[in-house]
RNA sequence: CGGGGCGUGGCGCAGCCCGGUAGCGCACCGCGUUUGGGACGCGGGGGUCGUGGGUUCAAAUCCCUCCGCCCCGACCA
């Protein structure tokens, strides 16, 4: 049945977007400060639940957190020729500070290549200090024309790794080691997304990189969204900076430098992938909240024999379950289903007069709405048994949004058929073309080359657009 | 930045055309009855009608100004 106050998928993804948001509490519109959010607690908590699944990966890699200034110099900016093009027009500025017009003024960072590269010149000498691996968590700030809730805002939380290394060889091994170990792992697992990996075109590239490799995902719409960029900047940035090293044999040589990110943007890419018409879903790995038990009775007897069933219940999940107990009086049961569905809780365990007297409970699964994953089970074993589920929804959630691209991922082989593939999902295509031929897709389509997908086919084929063999296979899609 | 729409209790809206006591639903507070899929009754609180100006005996309503937000495009994580 459909959720009150949600618009259907079907009827308008976006506002269903913006209900789901909204319903589920998530955010809410910093109306006072222009294309800004309030990250609500229970969209925080995603957040921090992608923080602490990043982080230890992070870490395990081999990286360490620091933090930068908020703000860097307006020059810093300008060093990089591409890299100023790209965000000048998006950032903004401050100009007075402490009653005074400021001599240079600082722009809040909408990425903090600058203002690390400027330290990391200051710290790098011998080769001996190679590889850097910094990562930092922090906000950034990009003046955006459009702005939706997580998708895109004027200020987001990410990450942003930035690392320097002796060789190109060695830049290139993390930009890909961060592509694979981390970043897919992370999304692929944890967030159970399944995503494309591979590297953008030129036209698409991090301004002020030599190659940019992305994950990209199809949301239930069947539009891409760039879930992590991870970029080789190549010497660009050890040119612009100065990041200098005296390698083995006593010479100067530049550095070679990466930055990668992943944003709170993937809050938007869990909810457009996974959720419903009944609202959010949320993988269990990710949730912050595995399991909620709804206790149900008619009269004060009834009450003391159900919570007394539900503190035993209940008592060996610490430390096996993320759970939490609904005992709020003045609400009714339907009432919490619903919410508690809308919130996008992956099980609800019910337990009424009717249970404790069978030594039952009612379980029913977030990911099949209605009668369908609801089911009586025994309270014997009900921990391993919920642990079991979870895991289960989990590999359902991701095989399900794999289906998903799968059945909406169409080989092309002309422009007619790229026009009309790109209409509901991913165009798969040999593709030859340049800057500009991307440009006149993107102009008639709508439609941007996502991605050149790390996984090549073997053979050759000819380009979707200019007829020209070639074995370079690419994906082209309308994109968030 | 171009095109469109909208600003009225916390939220969603009606009222505006045709000027005359600011209203409805939800939410909120109190009491009681309820509770296995969004409970019900009774009582109650809360609004500079986005801003500034003008017309008028009288403006949420008519005229002008400005501001803000949302949606659709181009730009972008």
């Amino acid at each position: 049945m459909p959720k009150e106050g949600i618009t259907p998928r079907a009827t308008d993804y976006s506002q269903w977007y913006l209900d789901i948001v909204r319903g589920a509490d998530m955010a809410d519109y910093a109306e006072v400060v222009r294309g800004c959010i309030v990250f609500k607690p229970t969209g925080y908590a995603i957040w921090e639940a992608i923080q602490s699944g990043l982080d230890q990966r992070i870490k395990a890699t081999g990286h360490v957190n620091a933090y930068f200034p908020l703000l860097i110099p307006k020059s810093f900016l300008m060093k990089e020729a591409e890299h100023v093009q790209g965000f000048a027009p998006e950032v903004a500025e401050v100009t007075r500070a402490g009653g005074e017009e400021l001599a240079e003024p600082y722009v809040i960072r909408p990425t903090s290549e600058t203002i690390i590269g400027y330290f990391y010149a200051k710290w790098v000498r011998s080769w001996r200090d190679l590889p850097l691996l910094i990562n930092q968590w922090a906000n950034v700030m990009r003046w955006e024309m459009r702005t939706r809730p997580f998708l895109r805002t004027a200020e987001f939380l990410w990450q942003e790794g930035h690392t320097v290394h002796a060789t190109e060889e060695d830049a290139e091994r993390e930009t890909l080691l961060i592509l694979h170990e981390v970043y897919a792992d992370f999304v692929e697992r944890e967030m159970a997304l399944p995503v494309i990996k591979g590297l953008k075109s030129d036209k698409e590239k991090f301004a002020g990189a030599l190659r940019s490799y992305a994950l990209e995902a199809m949301m239930q719409d069947g539009r891409a969204l760039q879930a992590a960029t991870s970029h080789n900047l190549g010497q660009n940035f050890a040119q612009a900076f100065n990041i200098t090293y005296t390698d083995q044999n006593n010479t100067v040589q530049y550095a070679w430098t990466t930055s990668w990110g992943i944003s709170t943007r993937l809050i938007g890419a869990l909810i457009m992938a996974h959720s419903d018409d009944e609202g959010l879903v949320l993988p269990p790995r990710l949730a912050p909240t595995q399991v909620v038990v709804v206790p149900i009775y008619k009269n004060e007897a009834e009450r003391s024999a159900v919570l007394a069933a539900v503190e035993r219940i209940t008592a060996g999940w610490q430390g096996h379950l993320r759970f939490k107990v609904d005992d709020r009086d003045n609400l009714t049961p339907g009432f919490k289903f619903n919410e508690w569905e809308l919130k996008g809780i992956p099980l609800r365990i019910e337990v009424g007069p009717k249970d404790v007297q069978k030594d039952a409970v009612a379980v029913a699964r977030r990911d099949m709405p209605g009668k369908a994953g609801k089911q009586i089970v025994p309270q014997a074993g009900l921990t391993e048994r919920l642990q079991a589920l979870l895991d289960e929804i989990q590999q359902q959630l991701y095989d399900r949004a794999l289906q998903f691209r799968e059945a909406n991922t169409h080989d092309v082989q002309d422009y007619a058929q790229l026009r009309t593939a790109v209409e509901t999902g991913f165009a798969r295509c040999y593709w030859d073309g340049t800057s500009e031929d991307e440009q006149r897709i993107q102009n008639e389509l709508k439609a941007t080359l996502r991605v050149i997908p790390l996984d090549q086919p073997e053979t050759a084929g000819r380009c979707v657009l200019t007829g020209r063999e070639t074995t370079r296979q690419v994906i082209f899609a309308r994109a968030y």
